[in-house]
DNA sequence: TCCGGTCTTTGCGCTGGCTCAAACTCCGTG
DNA sequence: CACGGAGTTTGAGCCAGCGCAAAGACCGGA
């Protein structure tokens, strides 16, 4: 009885979800109950994808909980992080930037509750709901710019330097305050860590066992916690000849 | 009297400048006249700033003729080239992605020939005109798509294949041809050409150097023809292990 | 025609980070 | 509690591409 087609699971959605997200938060109780309405909601558990590169932009999702890592897959079998997309935002909007196809691949990194809509309605959401488009653009400039300071961050800096900078950028992102320090809140491994920073799991590794042992990260498997984000950031900095 | 603001250079600019760009291809003829009225034409020389990262967008721009180089600058003055755009499509267009200030800066690859607009028409233009909209959309999704290719390709090919990849992009978005090859129709250094593919100077030149040496390509200063396509698509190949 | 600036080429040594290889640790399962 | 799979660590060697250095080619201006 393997779920894999979208299912209602909860009986009756309710307002609160939504009303408090950009795209949704200039609405009226109303439209949002609407907007209910036409969703289908599902749970995704970690590792599972949700939708496909290339595949048919058939819905748009939203994701309420959990969170999402977008990659691409070369043909010679290479995964690279697109980037990685925390709960509250928009993902698989095609349509926005013109597409009738995904491009890229989403899966989550962590159990993820996604609404979705069927791509048929995107149209009347940009029309009828006020503050929607407006949102959506701006999510989309978003990344663009994330996208931009990945490429000049691979352009201009050494391994060390882009490894410091995704973890403080997760921290940022998906942080978690802990007791002693801030914690990543989902499992991300050195594997997935080397494909967001463009290197290789062995150097990713060396290097988290390196600032282990000056006390600036602990880790376990999959989980990676930042004591001294201060020192990271320092690390991070390209270090100009003085 | 160094022209350094907008001015109109024709005496009144024709409608068949516009008719067959897509973001007014569907216009009436009356109202490319109406948009051709408001705008304002300027002539940039070679390695002119059209505009600034981080100034306020109060301009969007049409490239009528010539070729743009969109950059980023690093604090340690590190150029970094995000993507060429080619005469025919829009620029500048922060307000398409929810920005209010220009996210990198534009500078004239070869002479080019610039309409703009303020940018408090914008919301105007994408009420009024059928279809602005859905080809500014599409316009930032195409960049959106080549920006992600870039960092797909950075983080998996050497640098002999991104450099081959970017040549081929070059000949195929800006080529022109000639008798015996297709050349770059624009002046590109071999630093430009480093910019664009994350490498050096020095490496740049050794590669071409090499490629001239086996008949693949012709340069002279500031051009590069290509002779042999194919070639260099195999070169651009990552090679697998058979 | 000479001059200075810009662009290009080439050589050489060095090294960051990759590849290959192997062992170790953790965790869920039967 | 033994087993297997997934994730991690560490070592050793190597090489693509960078940094540094210097010289050469081309181009426009006076």
């Amino acid at each position: 009885m393997n779920e894999h087609r979208p299912t209602k699971i909860l009986p009756k959605l309710d307002e609160s979800l939504l009303n408090t997200l950009p795209p949704f938060s200039m609405l009226e109780r109303r439209q949002i109950r609407t907007i209910l309405d036409q969703a289908t909601s599902r749970r995704y558990d970690e590792g599972q994808i949700i939708f496909h590169e290339a595949a048919p932009a058939d819905r748009f999702y939203m994701l309420l909980d959990g969170y999402v890592r977008v990659i691409r897959v070369t043909p010679t079998g290479d995964h690279v992080t697109a980037l990685h997309i925390p709960s509250g935002q928009l993902l698989g909007i095609a349509k926005a930037i013109g597409r009738d196809s995904y491009p890229a691949t989403a899966v989550a990194a962590a159990e993820a509750i996604v609404l979705s809509w069927p791509t048929r309605l995107w149209d009347s959401f940009v029309a009828d709901y006020d503050g929607f488009a407006t949102q959506t653009y701006k999510t989309v400039g978003d990344r663009m710019g994330e996208v931009h300071n990945r490429i000049v961050e691979m352009a201009t800096q050494q391994v060390e330097q882009r490894v410091a900078n995704a973890l403080l950028r997760l921290i940022n992102q998906t942080g978690r305050k802990v007791v002693d320090g801030i914690e990543i809140d989902f499992p991300i491994t050195r594997q997935d860590l080397s494909e967001l920073t463009a290197t290789t799991l062995h150097t990713a590794s060396r290097l988290l066992s390196a600032w282990e042992k000056q006390g600036l990260v602990e880790s376990k498997r999959k989980r990676i916690k930042v004591l001294d984000p201060h020192a990271l950031v320092m690390i991070s900095q390209p270090k100009d000849t003085l």
